[in-house]
DNA sequence: CCCGAGCATGCAGTCGTTTGCAAGGATCGG
DNA sequence: CCGATCCTTGCAAACGACTGCATGCTCGGG
C-alpha cells in the first residue's frame, strides 16, 4: 500500500457514502507496476511508447486498465500548456444556422480527442474580445470563429500573434487565415437565374449587414448576377441583422415605394421577415411576390408557403472547419487554405412566375 | 528583470512574428510588485483577499493589471481540483428543442464565471457514459444532464457517487438529485380540455419513446385527462423516437385503423410528423383532423397550418437547472429541489372543432 | 520597559504529469 | 575478453498556483 498523503478526515463527509476511491493516478499505476512514474508516463503515452521495452508497456498498461487509469488532463495540461480543447465562438446558439455547424466541429474534433468549448457573442465585438479572452485563459489550443466581421481588429491581432485559428462562414478581409464558407456567390447567381427564368424583371435584395461577409458578397453577388442580365441593380435594401424582425422592417421600407414582384433575402430569417411584411401589407407569396432564402435552415421547408432557399451544407462546414483547424494545430499546414463549400438552390413554393 | 528559465531558442519560430510575449505569471507580478508569489496570491484571491494589507492588496493589484496578469486556470485546477467548467449533456444540438436550454445554461453559468463543455449523447446511453466518464476525468465540477432516462444506471451511479448534478427536462425515477422540467402533466391536461371543449370525442396520442420521464409522463397525463372527460383512454401509439420520421410512421399506424378527430402529440418533432402522415392520407389539418403539440420549438408558429402548442420555457428551463446546479456546487443546498416550471397552451390554426 | 497577542508576510511542499539527463545493463565487434 | 554503443529505466526538475505553518513585526497592557 502506498504511504503517501492520507485522505483528509472524511468523518464530516455525507457519512452515507462510501469513501470515494480517489481517482488513481500515474504513481499508484507505476508503483503497481512496479516501475518509475516517468516509465509509466510513456509506456502510457502514444509518443513515447517505442522508448519502452514493449513487455514493460504491456504490464503497465494492463495495471492501468485493471486499475482504472485515466490520464489527468489538467496536470498534463500545465506541464504541456496544450488542453486538447477548442474555443468555438458563435454569434447565438439560437439561431438555426449555428446548431448544425457547432454539431459537425464537435463530431470532427471529439474524433482527435478534442473537447469543444462554445460561446454566444450576440454579434457584440466586446464579447467577443472577452470570451476570445477567457478561452485563451483555459489555454484553448486554437479557434474556430463564426462571428469574424468583414473588418476585425480582433481576428487580425489573433492572427498576428500567431493563434492558431480559422473562420467559419464569416470571413475577414485581408487575412491570412484558414476559412471556410459556403459558396455564397455561386449561390446569389442561380437564385437570380431561376427568379429571371420565371419572368421576372424586378427584383429586390433584402441584404444583411454589410460589417460580416455574408451580407457584403451576398450583396455583391446579386449585383453582378443582374447586371449579367441587363437588370437594375440598385433595388436593395440592408436589414439591420440577420433577423427576422429585421427582414420585416427592412422589407417594410421596400414596400414603401413599389413593390417588386420578387425579393432575394440575405438569410432565411430574412426571408421569414419578408413574409410578415408582405402579409402585413396585403401581398401574397408567391403570387404576388416570390422570395427567395439563404441558408435553408433546419424546417424552413415546412414554412408557409415553403421556402426556396439556397442550401448550405452546414454540418460539413463545421466538419471541414474542424479538420482545418487540425491541420493547424498539428503543423502539417504550411499555409492558409480557403475552403469553398458548393451550394444548391432548392426551389420550391415561395417562388412562381410573376402576375399577368 | 527575471532570471527564471529563459526561453526556448526563438530562431526557428515564425521569424515575422514579434517573440511572442509569454503571459506573466504570479510570480512575475509578485517580483514586480515586491512581495512573495504567496502573497500576490493572496492578494489577488477574493477570499483570502482579508489576510493582506490593504496596501499591499492595492500595490499587488495595480502590478497585475499593468502587467495583464490573468491566472491560469489549469494551474489553479490542479491544485483545487476544481476547474469552474461544468459538463452539459444534451441528445442532440440540432433538435431545435435543445439551443434555447444550453443557451440559458450557458449564460447563467457564465455569469457566476463558469464556463460550459456540452456533448451530443444522440440517445445513446453508451455515448452518454464515455462522455460523462471524459468530462469527470477534465474535471468539470458538476453536470447538468438533458439526457436521462426514465431509468438510468449512469445517474443513479453518479448519484451515489456524490458527482453535483441536475437534470433538465428528462428525470429519473428514484433519483435523489434536483431536476428542473415543465410542467407536463398540466400542459397535456389543458391540451385535451381544449380539445373536448372543441366537441372532440375520438382524440388519440401519439406518444413519445416511454425509457424517457417526458414521453412517459405526458402519455399518463393524457389518460388521466381522457378519464376525466369520461372519454376512452386508449387511443394510444408510441413513436419510436423524438423524430419527425417517428411521428410519421406512429401516426400512419394509427391511421390505419378508424381515425381520430384529434391528435395529440408527444412533442412537436412529432407533430411534424404527424402533418406528414395526414397528407400522405389525404387528410387535411385541422378540417379533417386536429393537431397539438408541445413544447412550441422556435418557428413552429410557421408551419402549415400554424401548430397549437404548449410552450415550454426552454431557456428559463436552462438558467433555472444552472442555479440550480450553482446551489449545489456552493453547498447551499442541503436537500435537492424538483422545480416545475409553468406552461401554457398556445392555441393556433391546427385545432378546430370536428367535422360534422 | 517587557512580554504576549495578533497581524502581515515568507517558506516550502503539493497537485499529477512530462521530459532532459544520466546511469545501469546488455550486446556486439574487435 | 574488453570497451564502445545502444536500449531501458530511473532521477529530478519543472509547469503555475494554493495553503498550512512558521516567522517577524507592531502594538498594547501591566
Amino acid at each position: 500500500m502506498t504511504a503517501r498523503t492520507p485522505n483528509p478526515p472524511t468523518g464530516l463527509r455525507a457519512a452515507t457514502l462510501p469513501p470515494v476511491a480517489p481517482r488513481p493516478t500515474l504513481r499508484d499505476v507505476a508503483t503497481a507496476a512496479g516501475v518509475h512514474p516517468a516509465t509509466a508516463s510513456r509506456a502510457l503515452n502514444e509518443a513515447t511508447r517505442s522508448l519502452v521495452r514493449p513487455a514493460t508497456v504491456e504490464r503497465v498498461r494492463e495495471v492501468a486498465t485493471a486499475l482504472g487509469y485515466q490520464v489527468n488532463p489538467i496536470a498534463r495540461s500545465l506541464k504541456t500548456s496544450r488542453s486538447e480543447t477548442v474555443g468555438v465562438l458563435v454569434p447565438d446558439l439560437t439561431n438555426p444556422l449555428f446548431p448544425p455547424i457547432v454539431r459537425g466541429i464537435e463530431d470532427a474534433l471529439g474524433a482527435s480527442g478534442y473537447t469543444v468549448l462554445t460561446a454566444n457573442t450576440d454579434n457584440d465585438p466586446a464579447r467577443a474580445a472577452s470570451n476570445f479572452a477567457a478561452m485563451q485563459a483555459r489555454q484553448v489550443d486554437g479557434f474556430i470563429v463564426a462571428t469574424a466581421r468583414l473588418d476585425d481588429p480582433l481576428m487580425h491581432e489573433a492572427a498576428e500573434r500567431g493563434v492558431p485559428m480559422v473562420l467559419v462562414n464569416r470571413l475577414t478581409e485581408h487575412l491570412d487565415v484558414s476559412a471556410v464558407a459556403g459558396d455564397d456567390a455561386t449561390g446569389i447567381a442561380r437564385t437570380v437565374d431561376h427568379l429571371v427564368g420565371l419572368g421576372h424583371r424586378d427584383i429586390a435584395h433584402v441584404a444583411g449587414p454589410l460589417n460580416v461577409s455574408t451580407g457584403s458578397v451576398r450583396l455583391r453577388a446579386f449585383r453582378t448576377a443582374m447586371q449579367q442580365h441587363g437588370l437594375p441593380d440598385d433595388r436593395v435594401v440592408v436589414a439591420e441583422a440577420y433577423s427576422d424582425a429585421a427582414g420585416h422592417a427592412a422589407t417594410l421600407e421596400l414596400l414603401d415605394g413599389r413593390a417588386p414582384t420578387a425579393i432575394v433575402a440575405g438569410n432565411d430569417l430574412l426571408a421569414i421577415g419578408s413574409y410578415d411584411a408582405l402579409e402585413e401589407r396585403g401581398l401574397s407569396c408567391p403570387e404576388d411576390v416570390s422570395v427567395v432564402g439563404f441558408n435553408d435552415m433546419p424546417f424552413i421547408s415546412r414554412l408557409r408557403p415553403p421556402l426556396t432557399s439556397v442550401r448550405v451544407p452546414q454540418y460539413d462546414l463545421g466538419v471541414e472547419s474542424a479538420r482545418l483547424l487540425l491541420d493547424v494545430l498539428s503543423g502539417r499546414t504550411a499555409t492558409p487554405r480557403m475552403v469553398l463549400l458548393p451550394v444548391q438552390l432548392i426551389v420550391r413554393g415561395s417562388t412562381a412566375p410573376p402576375r399577368g
